[in-house]
DNA sequence: CGTTCGATTTGCT
DNA sequence: GCAAATCGAACGC
């Protein structure tokens, strides 16, 4: 079977910019490991995203979102994310027990995806923690492309770069066509969203960054709580 | 039922 | 560096 080049690209003939990006931000060179197929790779499970949205947004940096689109894969290392906690949480949908027709995926079982459509633009997607009637997540906000990189710059042609793909929580559903249709799919079944575990343990302590959380400088206390988690000098995290 | 404003991105000043 | 875009949820009257 016929490997996929990056970015329809021989690796012999593609710019630097455009060369693969380790998980910590420095070049990987032509690597067969990024582009193999894996039907193999097992998904995290409703055991993972049980666990409470600190350790599940910690956790989920370096495994690899999927998105399935026609047959094809679209895929990215997660290297950015956002706690949030449940209902004491100002800064979280479900501040104060709030229930709508919105943020009713936030109440299903750990596991659920949770989309939702911000500022009438873009769309935002979220892991669902804990158990059913639980209302926390972890929000997606930045990967490192690694499968489906001519697609991605399909859908975002105002990207110059590989950088400008995924680099935001909006760029990221946009590049991987995420939209309301996926909201309230199972990302432990679905085979259209899903997240490969491709390692085993988590990424060591000294390599993670925290800091506030973006855009929620209205949440009074709850703005100022190291909730956002990031990959150490990774080129692929927002703001940028 | 009307108003306000957001877990952001982009383009222009 | 700043403001517009754009729409529906949330909330107040």
């Amino acid at each position: 079977m016929k490997k996929p080049g990056f970015a329809g690209i021989p690796d012999k003939n593609r710019p630097a910019e455009f060369m693969p990006q380790s998980r910590f931000g420095q070049p990987a060179g032509p690597s067969k490991d990024l582009f193999k197929n894996y039907p193999d790779i097992p998904r995290l499970g409703e055991r993972f995203y049980a666990g409470d949205p600190i350790s599940v947004a910690r956790r989920l940096l370096g495994q690899r979102l999927v998105r399935v689109v026609n047959g094809n894969r679209l895929a990215g290392i997660i290297v950015e994310t956002e706690a949030y906690l449940g209902i004491e949480d100002r800064a979280s949908h479900s501040f104060a027990g709030r229930h709508t027709p919105r943020n009713s995926a936030m109440y299903q079982r750990g596991g659920t995806t949770y989309v939702f459509l911000n500022y009438g633009i873009h769309h935002l997607v979220n892991v669902v923690t804990e158990k059913t009637g639980q209302p926390s997540a972890v929000l997606i906000r930045a990967l490192e492309p690694s499968e489906g990189i001519d697609a991605m710059f399909q859908r975002r042609p105002q990207a110059q770069t590989i950088r400008d793909l995924c680099s935001g929580p909006g760029k990221l559903t946009e590049a991987l066509m995420i939209d309301l249709a996926c909201n309230g799919s199972d990302l432990v079944s679905s085979p259209e969203l899903f997240i490969e575990q491709i390692r085993k343990r988590r990424l060591p302590e000294n390599s993670i960054q925290t800091s506030s959380r973006i855009g929620i400088a209205y949440a009074a206390e709850w703005a100022d709580k190291p909730l956002r988690f990031f990959i150490k000098n990774n080129p692929h995290v927002s703001r940028g």
